[in-house]
DNA sequence: TTCCTTATTGAAAATTATTTTCAATAAGGA
DNA sequence: TCCTTATTGAAAATAATTTTCAATAAGGAA
């Protein structure tokens, strides 16, 4: 579902923040913190505020329309989500990340942890961090 | 390998604090942010400083003594790390994590999504959610 | 044990990140 | 075009994290 469309639905606007958010996430090849995305706008001389850029995030991930990455080292950063469940592969370099999908090859899996912890698993992460094609070609 | 070996052979040293964070990590059910381990270590009237817990948090992670664990919403917390490679279970009520292992499990899909990227693929994230058996008895 | 050397500590200050408040603004239906 | 009200952003308030630095205490050497 489209982000018009599902801010319709619960009565709220399209406004020029939530816009520019939207275009800065889609432009961008690495998952963006909340700082790093105001960053850009200032760059791109949109003038949104940081206040506005937390509170799309929020409405964002409210809306399954943004996901958290988690760096393998520091904290998350956000990436625009595409439609169904997907994974992340990062690059420990540049921080480019692609994404991937693949729940079913890991449902028995999981099926078996449940069964062996007795939990009622309903969710679950995976991100897988290496090394991308053109960080590998790079000396150093 | 055992803190006090790790320890000794980078020449440092076996303090109060750093047996005081080891000592609360090893009592938690969950995982805990450095917030916490300090707060409980005003209970226990250990008088060690918040700054020795980010410090020491950041030791034990070098010496990969401690492991960080992603709550599927706000962020991450520390645990103790078992040897060898494990994932983090965690319950979405209580907060109780329990370890399970299964690399191997994951090894051909991880081989598949290498393949795939050309990602050269070192690392990776694994958790799941959910509700844990306790929790699963109480009402609400 | 006692004596050094130096890794480590913690209080305080500095920095950075996040949330709250609130009057002014603008989205968008009527 | 005109309202209603969701939304914005500046500023202030909070919270989290890092840096500084003089005082302290591990723990090896004597
Ligand atoms: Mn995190
Ligand atoms: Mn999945
Ligand atoms: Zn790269
Ligand atoms: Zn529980």
């Amino acid at each position: 579902m489209e982000l018009q469309e599902k801010l319709h639905n619960k009565g709220l606007r399209l406004t020029y923040p939530r816009r520019e958010v939207v275009a800065i996430l889609n432009a961008a090849a690495s998952p963006l913190t909340p700082q790093s995305i105001y960053q850009r706008s200032v760059e791109r001389k949109s003038d949104i505020g940081l206040v506005s850029v937390y509170r799309t995030l929020e409405l964002l991930s409210e809306l399954d329309l943004v996901r958290r990455v988690h760096g393998h080292d520091g904290c998350h950063g956000y990436v625009l989500a595409s439609p169904g469940h997907h994974h992340h592969l990062v690059c420990r370099k540049c921080g480019k990340a692609v994404e991937f999908s693949g729940s079913a090859d890991l449902s028995d899996f999981i099926a078996k942890i449940q069964k062996e912890t007795s939990y009622k698993i309903d969710e679950h992460i995976l991100q897988l961090y290496g090394i991308c094609p053109k960080c590998q070609k790079e000396r150093h």
